[in-house]
DNA sequence: TCATTATTGTCTCAATTTGTAACAATAATA
DNA sequence: TATTATTGTTACAAATTGAGACAATAATGA
């Protein structure tokens, strides 16, 4: 087999956005003995569609497929161009930078995507540099590495803008859902708090909610439909 | 002085929108004896910002400074790989393909941008490989090369979709404009036709506009007021 | 068995925003 | 000085959204 050969100074982060306990939540890695924080992210191979390498990437992290991806920003300034942070990173792995990796310092113009999964389809999979690939809730990250921070609040500020245009907050769920649950997914995402007939009558209106049978879950209460995205 | 070095597989195209005689217009160049139109573009220096190639080039191509800039969109599918437009391209200007320029004919992912300048402001000016740079009504646009008119589809949709949000027409009109002048370059945007009453109420409450002296151009009818944006 | 409790889906009415037309105020013209 | 075309503003209707009320449940527990 060929060895797989990258696009130089060509990279892609992702912001995979998951929701529980009521908090909107990003995977975030930390690298072998370093304490450095970093979004996952990865290389573009010469002969492999952008989009797909970062699906890809994402197959590899999350174990899931057929994800919703969006890309938002290519982040090329000169400033993040910080060849001794990547040099840590490897070294903490005892790789020669001189060898084979030593294309790893240069100069990199990162593509950004963020993507939306339904939390309870993942089983976050470190990679070969790293400790650990877990969920933060976006109001407690960790210090992140390079200009990553401003890549997730990017992420973030291009998910509200997309929002309501694109009606893409149920990615965040599994297929069924109640109202309520909907509801706190976007209060989640806008930071505020909504009033709950109006969302109601809002999300009924647009038509893509499909409802389902009711969901009893055994309190003592009306027990609310079950809904799901049209098509 | 030392040569000029690029960031290799890596490119810019940029949509540059002007609004003349009531339609939205972009700039297009002809390559020399090749009938091949394309978006202009450039590369990027390997220590300089990406940000400021793009500027770089527009300014070349507009003598313009302070453009109204906005990335939109990283293209990097492999169907856009075809070296042979390139060649074809570089031959016809007796350029040697295996010579100094062959990185030219390389697999490129291209970071797409949109601008908004003010028509009169520019000269367009062709580069080295190019015949011309001229205006073109994106109604009446020339076949172009590669992926170049998804790209500026995908330009016009973003412009459209960030029109209100960033309420940017104005970006396309000298620095003082009549009430009707903006109602004219939204309508292009849009390709719909907007109420008056409405969009000048609109427009007035958004709080962006400043009003000057009134405008009189001996026609038999009240003069009206000419606008700029605040600040 | 039947009142109690918490939450849901829907309805109502008020407040706000937008659609539509009317109208008075011009600048030039004839 | 009446006429013309276009402007800025107002007035009212229509549509949308805000805010609360209320009946309809599912369980609970006396």
């Amino acid at each position: 087999m060929a060895k797989k050969t990258y696009l130089p100074h060509l990279a892609y982060d992702s912001v995979i956005f998951g929701f529980s306990d009521g908090e909107l939540k990003i995977l975030i890695m930390e690298y072998h003995n370093t304490g450095l924080f970093a979004l996952p992210g990865g290389f573009v191979q010469t002969n492999e569609n952008l989009n797909d390498a970062v699906l890809r990437g994402l197959h590899e992290r999350t174990g899931i497929t057929n994800i919703y991806l969006e890309q938002f920003y290519t982040f090329g300034d000169m400033a993040r161009f910080k060849p001794e942070v990547m040099q840590t990173l490897l070294e903490a792995n005892g790789i020669d930078v001189k060898g084979e990796y030593k294309w790893m310092l240069d100069r990199f113009v990162t593509v950004a995507y963020y993507a939306l999964i339904n939390y309870k389809d993942v089983t976050p999979r470190p990679d070969a540099l790293s400790d650990s690939c877990e969920w933060y809730p976006i109001k407690k990250l960790p210090k992140l590495i390079l200009d990553h921070k401003l890549i997730v609040e990017k992420a973030i500020q291009t998910l509200r803008d997309n929002l309501d245009r694109k009606l893409v907050g149920g990615n965040l769920l599994p297929k069924k859902f109640t109202m309520n649950e909907l509801q706190k997914v976007y209060e989640a995402i806008l930071s505020v708090k909504l009033r709950r007939t109006t969302f109601q009558r809002k999300m009924l209106a647009a038509d893509v909610l499909k409802r389902h049978e009711k969901q009893f879950l055994g309190k003592a209460h009306k027990a609310p439909y079950l809904y799901s995205f049209k098509k």
